[in-house]
DNA sequence: AAGTGGTCTAGACCACTAC
DNA sequence: TAGTGGTCTAGACCACTTT
């Protein structure tokens, strides 16, 4: 066993223990040095394992503390439901409402063409024009979640989808009122290390995944994609909540 | 811009433009050290930065690669279905037969008493005998998936579940001959990065985070808990997919 | 000004892998 | 045995925060 690992360990031991709580200072790393007897290099490959581990958290100039556990919020994932629309929520401001929390919305719409994934999952050719929201949305301030949404043009020509301001009860509803009634959403979960770009919009923590949603709504019988919904969520935040029938 | 960062920005731009390869070797440690004209620990924080981002991987006397692709299985959530378990499938069965995997399983049953949260989740009393059920799944013969189950003894008495080998269908299929007609499950997926036992116990590679699902089965109406099921899923491994209806 | 962590150097020895 | 990365040391200077 090496140095360091040992001091880790002791670390995360009385971290556990309750010996150092959440948001409390540790030994600065002079002391450390001292109290195990290393250099000071060693007390920093040690502590920056906790690090990495998402147990510490580092402020320069400041000194090394306990990471306070930050709160969690339940995602209804089930709650995409037609009755939330008509009560004008859309799939955010509904698992606001749930989770209690303020909800804060910010959208760029653009118009692009589709990519070679994003063609081949909205069943549309290569090229063909889409339209784009992207939205960064926050829980009571503190951007939580990226979304950017894509939807073939010839679908939402000449509608409020266009527009910054989607109306109550979002895209879904939207479509919805313009006939394309919609049947089911697949939701495909992945997790990943953020990439430097998502740390800094989501205000990452080191240590910190994030899950990588892509949502697809299709409408109609037989049911066509409609919508292609990829979304990062800050992988501290949030649990997804599915519910799933027996059948 | 720092020194280790610069380079590992460099090494990472020329990964992304394929001038490294996956399973390419990078040039050695003194090699880097020259190019960039830097001290021998600047480079290894450059390297085992882009280490902790999953971009690279280091083995000891061999050198550091560019870290390959896994593979990646889609888990289809949704597929808990009376149909599959009619057909004598349990759930991981289901999705091996779907993504095209060999599977295997390792299993340890246990008695024990409900601890706070399994009492609460399982609406029995604390202290009350639960069987625990732990499973190691795997794919091709590389772990997957760790899971946990624990059913109230009160429910399980005397059924093949208390056996190693729970019979085709699985624990659910048991359930449902004994009468419990299962309603629905909720699964509620976290995302964290994982404890040094299940780094080993799931030969995960570092950077890599996990999924976290709890799961509780219900059945009967009213509907009642009548599993509690903790999962660790390797985040590299396998995206969960969920169907939801529109209502 | 004093104290914190962040970066960087130069050099030593060790453990493992390949030849 | 040569070459790889892993650990550790001792010391320097810097950037930021608090007093």
């Amino acid at each position: 066993m090496t140095k360091w690992r040992q001091i880790a360990d002791a670390l995360r031991e009385k971290i556990e223990a309750g010996e150092y709580r959440p948001g409390q200072r540790l030994p600065t790393e002079p002391e450390l040095q001292e109290q195990y007897d290393v250099s000071r290099n060693t007390v920093r490959q040690a502590v920056s394992s906790l690090v990495a581990e998402g147990l510490l958290l580092v402020e320069r100039g400041q000194g090394t503390r306990v990471r306070p556990r930050s709160e969690v919020r339940r995602l209804a994932r089930s709650r995409l439901s037609r009755e939330e629309r008509k009560q004008g929520r859309g799939a955010f401001l509904s698992d606001a409402t749930q989770a209690g929390f303020t909800p804060s919305v910010q959208v760029r719409v653009s118009v692009g063409q589709a990519d070679t994934r994003t063609a081949e999952l909205l069943q549309i050719a290569e090229g063909d024009s889409v339209l784009r929201r992207e939205r960064i949305m926050s829980a009571d301030g503190r951007p939580m979640q990226l979304a950017t949404s894509q939807l073939p043009r010839s679908i939402t020509h000449g509608m409020q989808i266009e527009e910054e301001e989607s109306g109550p009860g979002g895209t879904y509803a939207r479509l919805e009122e313009a006939g394309h009634h919609l049947s089911h959403f697949v939701e495909e979960v992945a997790v990943r290390m953020p990439s430097a770009a998502e740390v800094e919009t989501l205000q990452l923590l080191p240590g910190t995944p994030v899950f990588a949603i892509t949502r697809i709504a299709y409408a109609g019988s037989p049911a066509k994609p409609v919508e292609l919904n990829d979304i990062v969520l800050a992988g501290d935040q949030v649990r997804l909540v599915y519910e799933i029938p027996a059948e």
